[in-house]
DNA sequence: CTCCACTGGGTACGTCGTACGCGGTTATGC
DNA sequence: GCATAACCGCGTACGACGTACCCAGTGGAG
């Protein structure tokens, strides 16, 4: 529909110039929302519940952002900011990537919600600039920008992925309002009759391995990020920092 | 809540055994949700839609499943029935895993709105679990099962991830019900504004980038692909297959 | 002082998932 | 063959959602 009103939420200004002092703010707004997602989940922000929040008439929100969308888009992108990328890119690349990925993994775990927010393909927003900028900017002065697109698929791939598995079990538990020993009791039965076929044995051992597991998820996650690094490692030039020997790609 | 009553959709049986027999089935109401949500996102596939879809009336579809987010659960597992994984593992892992990789690929790319539904951790359904057996059983003679998951993370995150965000761009276009060149119309003032300020470098490279690629998306997702089973090969003992030491280039 | 662009917010509408219960139909126990 | 209970499809209704619209009040610009 030819909207001819619309205009992104990164270009309209947050208040216009004239009228009486704004009782709100957007960062106040976007802030209550986290705090309700953090404790009931994303699906219990709804508008009147972030607007009783901060005191506020449900409608009175629609001062400050144009629709609950938007507002999702103004939390993810807060959510961004969390991501500590200071002093990136260092010159040590791998240091960075990993500091990056352990800085990901670890707002993802304290936002568990964020999983379930689609992002919209450029966020645009200044602290997803932001990362772009610092992240990738580690590997600039290696590679041209479209390997450097590729290599950063992989890393943040891994990371998103890794750490969407490990979240959305939880997400899982709140959502259906169960204690984990409930939810157990109940999954319980559809895995022992899968155990008990014996058709599955895979997924026999992966439930076996995820009884008495041999490494925590911690030291899961670094293994597999030292494989990604590994891998990116082999696609740099030898030029590339102070552990590569591999020979380097077209 | 301690709801008595509750039993995971893939235990509960289709129909019980007594009574007049039914007009409709799980499978004709999952087929009719992906046939809405192919043409109109899923948010559209609402319960009255797919009653409607399918002639019955709203509340009928309750007969056949406990809610909505237990349809939703029985679309996703459809829909991973959709991967051909017939035949593995053939013993030729390398092969199997870019087959996989090129099928989950084609799968979100015909249903790009797979994108908004969050995985309820283990899936459980039979299609899920037979791509579990199949897949990771390509490498289950090389590694032990724990760094079997870890690897395995490292391909479907890259290939979820990637194909994630080429899909999201198009959903983000069909949500807004804008053609191409109206959202392009639309975004383009936040672009400009980012690239005229000096401060973006990157994200300036990116742009131009995507607006003259060196390689098509098809060809980016190989070449990262190629690199990831290069990462495989390399955390595989020597003994894993026909190709195992040098990785071959485009 | 007047004006009016702005404020916060109450009311109301359309849509969603779904609880409940109805009259009709059918497989089962006698 | 027939009563009965189990199951059918589905109409109605409820509470919650996002948000359009409208209003009375307010405070800076002229």
């Amino acid at each position: 529909m030819s909207d001819a009103e619309y205009v992104s939420i990164w270009m309209r200004p947050e208040r216009p110039a004239r009228g009486p002092k704004p009782a709100y703010s957007r960062a106040q707004i976007t802030e209550a929302a986290i705090r309700i997602a953090d404790t009931e989940g994303l699906e219990a922000a709804t508008m009147r519940r972030i607007a009783a929040e901060i005191g506020a008439g449900a409608m009175s929100l629609y001062r400050y952002v144009p629709s609950r969308d938007d507002l999702i888009a103004l939390v993810a992108d807060r959510l961004m900011g969390e991501i500590d990328v200071e002093g990136m890119p260092s010159g040590d690349w791998r240091a960075d990537l990993t500091r990056y990925a352990n800085e990901v993994r670890a707002m993802w775990l304290r936002h568990p919600w964020i999983a379930t927010v689609h992002r919209s393909l450029p966020g645009l927003g200044p602290n997803q600039l932001r990362l772009i900028e610092r992240v990738m900017g580690t590997l600039d002065a290696h590679v041209p920008i479209d390997e450097n697109l590729g290599l950063m698929a992989i890393l943040t791939g891994y990371v998103e992925g890794t750490v969407r598995e490990e979240v959305s079990a939880a997400e899982e538990l709140r959502r259906s309002g169960l204690s984990e020993s409930e939810w157990m009791a109940r999954s319980s039965p559809r895995v022992r009759q899968l155990l008990e076929s014996g058709e599955y044995p895979i997924f026999t051992k992966i439930v076996m391995e995820a009884r008495r597991p041999h490494l925590s998820r911690d030291e899961q996650f670094r293994y597999g990020l030292e494989r990604v690094l590994d891998c990116i490692a082999a696609a740099l030039p030898s030029t590339a920092g102070p552990e590569s020997e591999n020979p380097p790609n077209p």
